[in-house]
DNA sequence: TCTGGGGTCCTAGGACCC
DNA sequence: TCTGGGGTCCTAGGACCC
């Protein structure tokens, strides 16, 4: 194969795997993943998808049907599923020059110069079976000359067992053959948007799409569209970006029952977020620029006063300090909480604007000693990297841990929790 | 009773300027 | 009261992804 070559491996159902890692007795059975406040169904094993699951689903409407299915039933362990993903990801880079990591579960491997798709396909089927072997994970690959088709066949790659994990897209005749038996809502970036439309024209596979003309994409749809049209017809235009830093960072919860309406409490969860959002820009080096804090009340209830608190802040200095923006949101959240007759369901603070911690601009007349403050910060993190997360902290946060989510179902931390580790009968 | 969390990119429309 | 044309920048919201 020649030119540029496109490998993306994709966890099979991976919140699901992981959990099945450590509990091999649920293999072949039916599994799924609840969401925090164990919500709704967010990963599900093959055998849960045949039984007619769908993603999204809000638990409380299926809990007897889980029930009388013998459905094993995990609330989200994102500890888990995050040291799974490091380990996964630390085995696909020795395979490839570069990986970009597009998810928790995907990435996209350069596999250029391999030489003939047996090649390719050999180099890949290795792979697969280190990591299942290594790690436990099932990965499936798929191979071809844009990300859009890599992203395609590793979805055939992934529904046909005789592929062993990886599925290449070489030539002319093997892409229209894959193209025909596509489903057009199953192509990257097609959503539920535009398949309205396409089912509006008798657009069904992608193989429909991508014989329409190019100036037909460009009038029912956008420049995104005939991205996605170009990679179809194996022209590779949809670049990922090679940040090393995330350009947002957010952290937010919907809160379980009847959700929030005491002033404190909400003070020391959202003392929480900022603590969390100023800990993540620390440890990917950047500073923020704007901020913005929202708090809902439920979109369900309409028996209730609803309110929506969204507040944009620009500050004059980038920061990644706790305590400064902690503060700042915290003076949002008093001054537009109200009287005490709402019940809040949601919050959370973001953080964007984004710059490298090395590059900050100062201002002459600064309110803040800012050698201090970054001497103050580096004495907190290297504290809390010792003695765990949150050993110092803003006063606001409280003592006590200040919601307790419903995670019924939690599996134990396996990987990241000396205690949780497994211990072996001999 | 109970409905996730965290991202990216694009676009239309307003504000502002000449 | 009527009332140009063109450019840039910013932002809120939409659409999509996992």
């Amino acid at each position: 194969m020649s030119g540029e070559i496109f490998g993306l491996a994709d966890c099979n159902n991976f919140f699901v795997s992981c959990e099945r890692v450590f509990r091999p007795d649920l293999r072949d059975k039916p599994v799924v993943v609840l969401s925090n406040n164990d919500g709704c169904v967010i990963s599900r094993s093959n055998e849960s998808k045949a039984l007619g699951i769908k993603m999204g689903e809000p638990f409380f409407k299926i809990r007897d049907f889980i029930k009388d299915n013998d459905v094993a039933v995990f609330s989200s362990n994102y500890a888990l599923y995050g040291d799974m993903s490091r380990r996964v990801m630390s085995m696909l880079s020795a395979y490839t020059p570069r990986l970009d990591i597009y998810s928790v579960d995907e990435a996209i491997l350069d596999l250029s110069g391999l030489g003939d798709a047996d090649a390719v396909r050999a180099h890949g089927k290795r792979m697969v079976r280190d990591i299942k072997k290594g790690i436990g994970i099932p990965v499936s690959l798929g191979v071809a000359a844009t990300k859009t088709l890599a992203k395609m066949a590793s979805k055939y790659a992934k529904s046909y067992p005789g592929y062993e994990g990886v599925c290449v897209i070489e030539t002319d005749s093997q892409r229209e053959k894959a193209l025909k038996q596509f489903p057009v809502a199953d192509v990257w970036g097609i959503g539920r948007k535009m398949l309205r439309t396409m089912e509006y024209h008798g657009v069904r596979t992608a193989w429909d799409f991508v014989c329409r003309s190019e100036s037909w994409v460009r009038r029912e749809f956008n420049v995104v569209a005939l991205r996605t049209w170009r990679e179809l017809q194996g022209d590779s235009c949809i670049k990922l970006d090679d940040l090393p830093y995330r350009k947002s960072i957010c952290v937010s919860r919907s809160f379980p029952g009847q959700g929030i309406t005491d002033l404190r409490t909400l003070e020391e969860i959202v003392a929480y977020f900022a603590s969390e959002c100023a800990r993540k820009l620390r440890e990917q080096n950047t500073h923020c620029s704007q901020i913005l804090f929202f708090a809902y009340t439920s979109r369900f209830r309409t028996d209730q006063p609803g309110n929506i608190i969204q507040r944009h802040l620009k500050l004059r200095v980038p920061t990644n300090d706790t305590a400064e923006i902690a503060h700042a949101v915290l003076q949002c959240l008093r001054e537009d909480f109200g009287t005490g007759r709402y019940s809040y369901k949601k919050a959370g603070v973001v953080v964007w604007d984004l710059t490298s911690s090395s590059a900050v601009q100062t201002v002459l007349f600064d309110d803040v000693d800012r050698g201090k403050q970054q001497a103050l910060i580096k004495a907190v993190d290297s504290i809390n990297r010792k003695n765990g997360r949150n050993t110092v902290k803003v006063a606001t946060m409280g003592s006590t841990k200040v919601f307790v989510a419903d995670h019924q179902y939690e599996s134990p931390c396996y990987t990241t929790r000396i205690e949780d580790v497994l211990r072996l009968k001999v």
